[in-house]
DNA sequence: GCAGCAACATTCCGAGTAGTATGTTAATAC
DNA sequence: GTATTAACATACTACTCGGAATGTTGCTGC
């Protein structure tokens, strides 16, 4: 009953860390990542600080956890893509479509990161702070990558065609990302809508792309 | 000599003023909107707090001084454009190059504006900075409304081809704008060489929104 | 040559906030 | 049943930073 037990209060930990998360990533959507406390955090918690500060070293720590969580859910939502044997411009679009549905679905979380990671950087955080930051933009050129390569690979195949894969790539991105500062969940929405405009972000973008 | 005099007296105060403004772009850009302090500020001008105070009567007036300047290059960049008679999917190729010109020569204020503004209307603002900023935002909207303008008429006219104009807008945008992300001011740059990114940008982007 | 103002610099204060130190309680281990 | 610890809450501190109040200086109009 020992693994049993540890297992369960494991887990338990693990929900009430994933609930902390969750509540920063929402107060840094809606007040930004200065201006929400950590009693804000708390507060959408229904706790204290002390809960808080039980799970978390600090802010910059919840701030990381957030960023690696939204990195991941891109992760998930591409990598089944990627093993697919499609042509590389149907793939292309599937992965975009894909991130921009992750974009809509998980939206304080990719709201939360943007223009944070630099900006971190440069504030005078400790050596293990930067080791992590650096970690976390390595993911993220590791995550982008995946889009360049399938579009470099494409152009070797003829089924794509840009004047440069770099320029290509950050149009790509910064379409998609851009989803971030326009998009607002609409409770009426069905998830076939959100679908619809993930595709037509997609093709739109990608149309000029194939050869 | 009134006159005279008190409009070199006028413009200097103009000059200083706009120093400032400079100034914040500056740090607002290598610090973050809330981590740049008014010292900050006037340190990287030489001076006190004293000075930026004569001029600004608080930190939000200096945010939208910087705004407002950075919606008014983008303004000036694509005004000519807008003129010039010519079929509209060169027009709109043309408005998207000198935007990404644009984000490239005034790097810090373009930067300084992304995600402030949303962030700015759910603080505790009061109900003057409140009328400012849903003026910033009706600029913003405005302005991009001239790309959706170009778009509308060239699906219109048959020059131009996209399954939503809206979407196809926030494409446009996305890209553009996230050359603030990416790009990088290099010394060894030349201005043929950003005129080159500019172009390839404009023209990836727009490539599949062409009949 | 002096009153007055513009353009700052200097000094100070109070509000807000990250982080800490110290309870408190309930579950678990033994 | 009791020692221990996890999982919080409560209370407090140290410090930053925006902004105001006040001081200083040089120019300018008369």
């Amino acid at each position: 009953m020992q693994a049993q037990t540890t297992k369960i209060m494991s887990d338990k930990k693990e929900d009430s860390r994933q609930q902390i998360i969750d509540a920063a990533a929402y107060c840094f959507m809606h007040k930004g990542l200065e201006k929400a406390t950590m009693d804000d955090i708390a507060d959408h918690l229904g706790a204290t600080k002390g809960r808080v500060y039980h799970h978390f070293r600090s802010k910059n720590a919840i701030y990381f956890a957030v960023h690696r969580q939204a990195m991941q859910f891109c992760f998930d939502a591409v990598n089944p893509i990627l093993d697919l044997v499609i042509p590389c411009d149907k793939k292309l679009e599937a992965m975009a479509a894909a991130h921009a549905r992750v974009m809509m679905d998980t939206l304080p979380y990719q709201r939360s990161i943007r223009l944070g990671v630099e900006i971190y950087l440069r504030g005078s955080t400790t050596e293990s702070e930067r080791a992590v930051l650096t970690e976390l933009i390595t993911q993220r050129n590791d995550y982008e990558d995946l889009y360049r390569d399938v579009l470099r690979k494409g152009v070797g195949k003829g089924t794509l065609e840009v004047p440069s894969i770099e320029i290509a790539g950050r149009v790509i991105m910064g379409a998609l990302n851009g989803l971030v500062d326009w998009y607002r969940v609409r409770p009426e929405q069905t998830d076939a809508d959100r679908d619809a405009i993930a595709q037509t972000l997609a093709r739109t973008v990608l149309r000029g792309m194939v050869a």
